[in-house]
DNA sequence: GGACGGTGAAACTTCAGGTTGCCTC
DNA sequence: GAAGTTTCACCGTCC
């Protein structure tokens, strides 16, 4: 770790610390999670600072998780000096606590990724904007005017100050220049139909012909010529090619099926013809109801549908596999091998088997991120995780939900088809998936107030079901999980 | 002499966010 | 492309 503080950080700092000395707050927008970590860092380092109530916050903070991650020891001793910092990351209760006590005044700084910037109402005195650019496909580009003045807008509460400041960061003398030009003076860019992505398209035709709202190529059309997404696309024709290819997938899928109208004149059951009717099957109309994007859905069914034989690995990857579950875990250099290892022995068990003679890289990505959720569900902790895999623990809980998801709907999808063989074992799986526990745990997991930990601790000294705890004495289980829950446990055993 | 700790440069790694499902053990 | 993090060689100190 190097102590010494380059020259360009100085400013950030200083004006950090002037917000302080005057008794208001400050909050700091930097592009990456581990800038606000070790901008945070720098700041409290800086900071003299304390107080008791402070050293509660942080304490409470460090104790959340039942053991502390680098994150949490991080956090906490940056809150410790009134300084935090805020990213999808950490854990949601953290994430309440630093908004909660910046709202009361404790937290005088917060350094942050745009995640504050929209939806939360977290005003401050000053909003310093480090960065304006950040990293895309392209390199490093200027973020748009829009989140500039998203930002910039967090400053000045209304309640308390008559003025707020907005401080851009430039780098040099030339970016000065720009960001005056294209924030200060610019103008926020224009706003883009959402409908335009494909995956949002084919999930709108679908929902649309699934509830009945629209049922032939006339009514399709019309529909789509009143919206947003046709104003600005301009070109009818090529809009109306757009929503018939999207017709054929959904058709050639058995998403939906297109009807011959009996009193047309011209028979033919293309999507093409007028008055054809638009029908959603029951597989399509369960697939819009849970809100899948019908690629992905017809990805899961031809992969559930496989005869392999299939293991828990098989599920994962097939749910590792999708555009919701992007962005994958990337790849370090030294993952190589051991992913190359872990291929090989579950190439059996994979159900796309087009991924083998396509991009390598995407195949060993969703290789491992198959097999981050199967390190979780054998208890890895949150600790090892961001080690292992470089995935906090906000970002593990959200994986976790879409892959909640998505299992359920591989379940409701099997249902429909009667691939009776696949239900069991998804169940079992979302349940693991949820705790973040091996089979053996299950039973004790499912009792209200035992989480992972508990279990492993219960399991561990003899206790593995409900019955074991049924028959043990409240001495014992109060030395296994301490006096306060083993005393609700046995409370709420006797009650159920 | 060896263990240990501090240092700094070079190599490596990563890059914001957060919609949606449901009743079953 | 830039910043943050990790790794590693090197050096001085202490026992």
């Amino acid at each position: 770790m190097n102590l010494e503080i380059p020259y360009k950080y100085t400013e950030v700092i200083d004006l950090a610390l002037d917000t302080i000395e005057k008794d208001k707050q400050a909050l700091i927008f930097v592009n990456t999670k581990s800038s606000s970590e070790a901008q945070a860092e720098r700041i409290s380092k800086k900071n003299k600072k304390t107080n008791q109530a402070l050293d509660i916050l942080a304490d409470e903070i460090l104790n959340i998780l039942s053991s502390p991650t680098k994150q949490c020891k991080r956090l906490s001793e940056c809150v410790r000096k009134g300084i935090a910092f805020h990213h999808s990351g950490l854990n949601s209760k953290q994430r309440e606590l630093i908004e909660d006590n910046f709202r009361n005044g404790l937290i005088k700084i917060i350094c942050c990724t745009p995640t504050l910037a929209a939806g939360l109402d977290l005003p401050a005195y000053r909003t310093i904007i480090k960065d304006l650019k950040r990293f895309t496909r392209r390199g490093m580009q200027f973020i748009p005017v829009l989140e500039y003045l998203q930002m910039a807008g967090r400053a000045g509460r209304p309640k308390y100050d008559k003025i707020g400041e907005a401080i851009c960061i430039a780098t040099s003398e030339k970016q000065k220049e720009e960001i005056l030009e294209m924030y200060i003076k610019g103008k926020p860019e224009k706003i883009f139909s959402k409908l335009s992505a494909e995956p949002v398209l084919r999930t709108y035709v679908l929902s649309l012909i699934s509830t009945g709202l629209v049922n032939s190529k006339k009514q399709l059309f019309e529909f789509f010529s009143k919206t947003f997404f046709a104003h600005q696309y301009g070109d009818i024709q090529k809009m109306e090619s757009l929503l018939l290819k999207v017709v054929d997938l959904l058709k050639n899928w058995n998403f939906i099926n297109v009807e011959e109208n009996s009193n047309s004149m011209f028979q033919s059951a293309d999507s093409l013809n007028e008055e054809n009717k638009y029908v959603a099957t029951l597989l399509g109309k369960r697939i819009s109801e849970l809100y899948l994007d019908p690629y992905t859905a017809n990805k899961l069914i031809e992969g559930l549908q496989k005869e392999q034989e299939k293991n828990d690995f098989s599920y994962l990857h097939l749910i590792s596999n999708t555009l919701e579950m992007m962005p994958l875990l990337s790849i370090r250099k030294s993952d190589y091998e051991k992913l190359e290892e872990k291929l090989s022995l579950n190439e059996d068990y994979i159900l796309d088997t087009d991924l083998f003679f396509d991009d390598h890289y995407y195949l060993l990505s969703t290789i491992k991120t198959a097999f981050f959720f199967e390190q979780w569900i054998n208890e890895m902790t949150e600790d090892r995780i961001f080690e292992k895999f470089n995935v906090r623990p906000g970002e593990i809980k959200f994986k976790i939900d879409v892959a909640d998801w998505l299992l359920f709907s591989c379940y409701e999808l099997s249902k429909v088809l009667m691939l009776k063989s696949n239900l069991n074992v998804l169940t079992k799986l979302r349940l693991r998936l949820k705790y973040g526990v091996k089979e053996e745990l299950m039973s004790l997991v499912k009792i209200e107030l035992i989480g992972k930990v508990r279990a492993r601790k219960l399991f561990d000294s003899g206790i593995k079901n409900i019955k074991d705890l049924k028959n043990i004495g409240l001495e014992t289980l109060k030395s296994i999980v301490g006096e306060k829950t083993a005393i609700n446990i046995k409370k709420k055993i006797q009650m159920g």
